[in-house]
DNA sequence: TGCTGATATGTCATCGATGACATATTGGTT
DNA sequence: AACCAATATGTCATCGATGACATATCAGCA
C-alpha cells in the first residue's frame, strides 16, 4: 500500500543522483564498479518498479496499442486476432488496449479518440465500421492497420483472400465430383459500406461461388443460391439460418449433392437440417463451412476454408511497427499483405452418390 | 503528421494561460464569457486532444485497468468475460490493457510486473495461475480481483458457484426421471494448485455429482465416472475426450439414461458419439452440458448450465473500483461476490424410455 | 609538467496537465 | 469611503524519467 519508489528515492537511498541510476537501469553510460553495486541493492531494496508513465511522457512514446475489435458480440474470429496482435506487441515490448465497437460507428469514433488521447503508438481496426474513423486516426498522425476488411486502399491492411479461399472450396467440392452446389450466405447488400467501398466479405464469397460455377461452365441455379438475413451473430440466430437455408435447398425437386456456406456458424445450422431431415453428411450431402471458427472443429468435423487468425493479428501488429515513426524506410507507402486462407479438410464433405 | 497540440499551444493561440484553458476544458473555476468563447475556438482550431499520459503522471491515476486471461488458447468464456469488463471499465472512463498468460506462472508474473509499471488503477485475473502473482499486485498496492477461481480468500473474487449449477443440473435430470447418471469430466488432479488451496472448478463440478447421488439415495456406480485427461484446451481434443468417454458409456452392460458432461466441449463430443452409436438424443440418452459456450447453442442445441460470463466480467470491474484508492469506506476487506448459474434448457435433454 | 581522452557522476530543463496560490477587477454593502 | 465577496486570470511547482551538458578525476603520453 505504501506509494511506490520513485528514481529519487532509489538515488538518494544510494546516495547518488537520478542521472546516474537511470544509467545503471538502462546498463548504458558510465558508472563505476561500486556505485553500480550500491545502486543495484537500493533498487532491490525499495523494490523499484519504472514508472512507464512518466517514461512515456518524456520519450513521447507509449508502447501502446489500441485495437478497435469490432466484436458483433462473441466472435471467436476477432478472439483469435487479438490474440495474436497481443502477442506480437509484446514482442515489441508493447501492451494492447481493447476496445470493443460493437458495431457502432459511434463508439468506433470514442475509441478512436480515446487511442489519441492516450497517445498510443498505433491503432488496429479489425473489421472498420466506418471508414472516417480510420481517417481521424491516419490524421492525427498514428499508425493505423485495418485487418479483415478495408473501404479504400490509403492505408495498411492485413486481409485474406476471401475469393481464393471460396474458390478452393469450390474446387475441392468440384475434384470430388459435385456439380449440384447449393450456397447459403448472408446478405451482401448488408454489409455494403459505401458505393465506392471495395466489395465485402459476403460480396466476395458469393461472387467467388458464382465465378467457380461459370469457370466449370455450369448453369447458375438461382434456385441453389440461398440468401440469408444474419451473419456474424454467431450463435442460434446465425445457425437456424443456416438451418433454413438447407431446409429450402432439399425441398428442391432436384437438390444439390453439397452446399457451400459462407460461415461455419451457417454450416452447423446446415448439418443439423441434413440431419432432421433422416440424411446423412456427407453420405447424401457434403456440407463446407468457412472461416475455421472452432464450431467446424466440434462434432461432427466440418470442412472448412480456414483462415490464419493468429498470424492475421501477427501481421497486423507487425505492421504497425513498420509505421511507426520515424517511419522505417520507404515505410510511409501504405501496405497491403494478403495472407492466404487453407482448405481444412474433415468429415463433412466427399464424394457424391452417383444417381 | 504534425504533432498534437499542447494546452500551451491552445494558450497561446488564445491568448490566456494554460490554467485558463483547463478551467475551461473541465468546466471548473471561473471563466469569462467571451474568454471561453476564444479558448473554446482555439481548442477546436487546434483539433486540441488532451494528453491522458501527462494527466496520468500529474493526477497519479491512469484511468487503467489490467486484465489478465489465462486463455489457454482461445476460450470464449473468457473473451465474454472481457468483454464485460470492459464494458464496465468504460463507464468508468477507464481503459483496459489485455495480456494473455497462456496458463505460464511466469508470463503471468510478467504480466503484472507490466501493470505495475504502467500504474494501472487495478488488476483482474481470469483464472489466475499462480496465487503468489496475485499477491505480488497486491503489495504493489494495487487492487486486485479474481475471476473464475481462486486459491484463498485474502483478496476479491467474482466466482460461479459451480456446486449449485451442478446440483441444478443434475436435479434436472432426476426431475425427468434419470437414476442412472453418468459422469464425463476432467480430472481434477490437474487442476489442483497447491495442497491448502480451494478446490478447482473440475474438483468442485466432481464432488457435486457425487452429492447430488447420494443426496437421491443413488448408489455410488464408479463405471459410471469418467474422468478425461483435457480440459479447457476446448477443440477437437477435448471433444474427442468427450467422445472417448461416451463411448466407454455406452458399452457398459447397463448404460446410463443420462450423462452429465462438465463441459460443453465434452458434451459436444458425447453428442457426436450417441449419435455414431445410431441412438439418439434425447431419445435414447440425455446429455446435460456446462459454461454454455457458444458450443451449446449450436446444432444440435444442448441442455447446459449457463454461466453469466458477461456479468462476471462487470461485477469483476465494479469490485476494482470499489477498492480503488481512496478505498471506498469499508472496502478493505476482499469482496467475494458469488454470481448463480442458470439452467438453460434445450434439446438434449428428457425423459428416459421406460425400461 | 601539461595535455588528452576515457571514465564517472551530478545538474537541470523537458515532456504536458493540474491545481494551489497569488493577483486583479468588479459590483454591491455598510 | 472603506470593505467584502464574487469573479476572472495568471504563475509556478509538481508528477517521474530522461539525456544533453557540465564538471571532475585519473591514467597515459608527449
Amino acid at each position: 500500500m505504501q506509494k511506490a519508489a520513485s528514481l529519487k528515492d532509489v538515488a538518494r537511498l544510494a546516495g547518488v543522483s537520478t542521472a546516474t541510476v537511470t544509467r545503471v537501469l538502462h546498463n548504458n553510460g558510465y558508472v563505476g564498479e561500486e556505485t553500480r553495486a550500491r545502486v543495484t541493492s537500493a533498487l532491490k531494496e525499495t523494490g523499484y518498479q519504472l514508472n512507464v508513465v512518466a517514461q512515456s511522457l518524456r520519450k513521447q512514446q507509449t508502447r501502446t496499442l489500441g485495437h478497435l475489435l469490432n466484436t458483433i458480440t462473441r466472435n471467436p474470429f476477432f478472439a483469435e486476432v487479438a490474440l495474436g496482435l497481443e502477442e506480437q506487441a509484446l514482442q515489441h515490448g508493447c501492451n494492447v488496449f481493447i476496445y470493443n465497437v460493437q458495431a457502432s460507428a459511434e463508439r468506433e469514433r470514442l475509441g478512436v479518440e480515446t487511442f489519441i488521447r492516450r497517445r498510443t503508438d498505433g491503432i488496429v481496426f479489425t473489421s472498420p465500421v466506418d471508414p472516417a474513423n480510420v481517417e481521424l486516426a491516419a490524421k492525427a498522425g498514428i499508425p493505423v492497420v485495418q485487418v479483415d476488411w478495408l473501404a479504400r486502399v490509403d492505408h495498411n491492411a492485413v486481409l485474406v483472400d476471401n475469393e481464393v479461399g471460396a474458390i478452393e472450396a469450390m474446387e475441392h467440392l468440384f475434384a470430388l465430383g459435385h456439380q449440384r452446389i447449393g450456397f447459403i450466405g448472408a446478405d451482401p447488400a448488408r454489409f455494403r459500406h459505401s458505393a465506392d467501398a471495395r466489395p465485402s466479405v459476403a460480396e466476395q464469397r458469393l461472387s467467388a461461388y458464382r465465378k467457380s460455377l461459370a469457370a466449370m461452365g455450369i448453369a447458375a441455379d438461382e434456385a441453389l443460391v440461398q440468401i440469408r438475413p444474419y451473419y456474424y451473430s454467431l450463435d442460434e440466430r446465425d445457425a437456424a439460418e443456416g438451418y433454413a437455408g438447407m431446409r429450402e435447398l432439399l425441398t428442391l425437386e432436384q437438390r444439390p449433392t453439397a452446399v457451400f456456406a459462407t460461415c461455419d456458424i451457417l454450416a452447423a445450422g446446415a448439418l443439423q437440417a441434413v440431419h432432421d431431415a433422416g440424411l446423412r453428411v456427407p453420405d447424401d450431402i457434403s456440407v463446407i463451412g468457412f472461416d475455421d471458427t472452432y464450431a467446424a472443429r466440434l462434432s461432427p468435423p466440418l470442412t472448412t476454408v480456414a483462415l490464419p487468425m493468429r498470424e492475421i493479428g501477427e501481421r497486423a501488429a507487425d505492421l504497425v511497427f513498420r509505421h511507426m515513426p520515424p517511419p522505417s524506410d520507404a515505410a510511409s507507402e501504405p501496405d497491403i499483405v494478403t495472407l492466404p486462407s487453407r482448405l481444412a479438410i474433415r468429415g463433412s464433405t466427399a464424394a457424391p452418390v452417383s444417381q
